[in-house]
DNA sequence: ATATATTAATACCTTTTTATCCTTTTTATA
DNA sequence: TATAAAAAGGATAAAAAGGTATTAATATAT
């Protein structure tokens, strides 16, 4: 497994699609979300239930419904997307599975593994939900294969 | 999730115990080894049976038989120990899932992620199994709690 | 108002990971 | 040679992650 869970990714590349494709207003329906990011459609349903429940995305149903994300969310930060899925043991938590992580009882590999976990926290934090968006669109970068 | 699995954070620390208990010859058993760094001793059993098939640590059975490191392994680097249980994913694979990690079809991440990744990568491949022996004598680093 | 089609939400099932128990094999030594 | 100590291996179970089928909500046409 890599850095993030599946769910993680899944959530990821699923809120870059919608931002991207509900720039200009509008819905993308779920089919459409899981076809653009080649993720098992009700599996993914699930991630953005959770992710509509907890404020990231926005969701409506009936006819003419499906997810989107409002001008305010899309400022939003990775960190926020990752925090909601997976918590944020990622951005805390020993890399040696200690039960806490600290400078007092520090596990050997301490020193070395905080800036590396900084670091993916800088580059989350740091990072906009909509900030791809253009890249997308320029076909520069990819949310699937 | 961390992000090592819970097998591989109790490998790595495991390893670190046994290469600091056999520094001078000898060896350690299974119930010691899993009272020192506060895993569950079956399960640890399991991942150190792997361990020693693999031939990252050394085991003999028998009265004053036990877990041990030689010389050579030892030597070993931590990214043989991960890749040894968690495979190379880590290494290799793409932060968001994408299922390969390309220039030519990169992710939104994939700059800044691969970075990342590659440093997860350095700090274990210049980090050897028996650098922290010291460490853990004189109590600065610790493997449990 | 009501039926219908559309769509998200929920309840359910499967696989993988993590953890435990029990039996067998190996081996030092009494 | 018998005994006990220790890892190896098989079988099982609980928990978490991953995936699928069904249900509920709603806009719109009639
Ligand atoms: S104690 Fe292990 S990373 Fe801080
Ligand atoms: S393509 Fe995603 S990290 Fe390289």
């Amino acid at each position: 497994m890599g850095v993030f869970s599946k769910t993680c990714e899944y959530a990821l590349r699923a809120v870059f699609f919608i931002a991207h494709r509900t720039a200009e207003g509008g819905k993308v329906g779920i089919k459409e979300v899981a076809d653009g990011i080649a993720s098992p459609e009700y599996f993914l349903a699930k991630i953005l239930q959770d992710l509509s429940r907890k404020g990231i995305i926005q969701s409506a149903k009936g006819p003419h419904g499906g997810f989107f994300i409002d001008d305010k969310s899309r400022k939003n930060s990775l960190s926020e997307v990752v925090k909601a899925v997976d918590g944020n043991g990622l951005f805390t938590g020993c890399g040696l599975g200690l039960e806490y992580c600290s400078e007092v009882n520090p596990c050997p590999l301490h020193n070395q593994f905080k800036d590396i976990r900084n670091q993916i926290y800088l580059m989350l934090k740091n990072t906009s939900i909509e900030q791809f968006n253009e890249d997308l669109s320029l076909g520069i970068t990819a949310l699937k294969k």
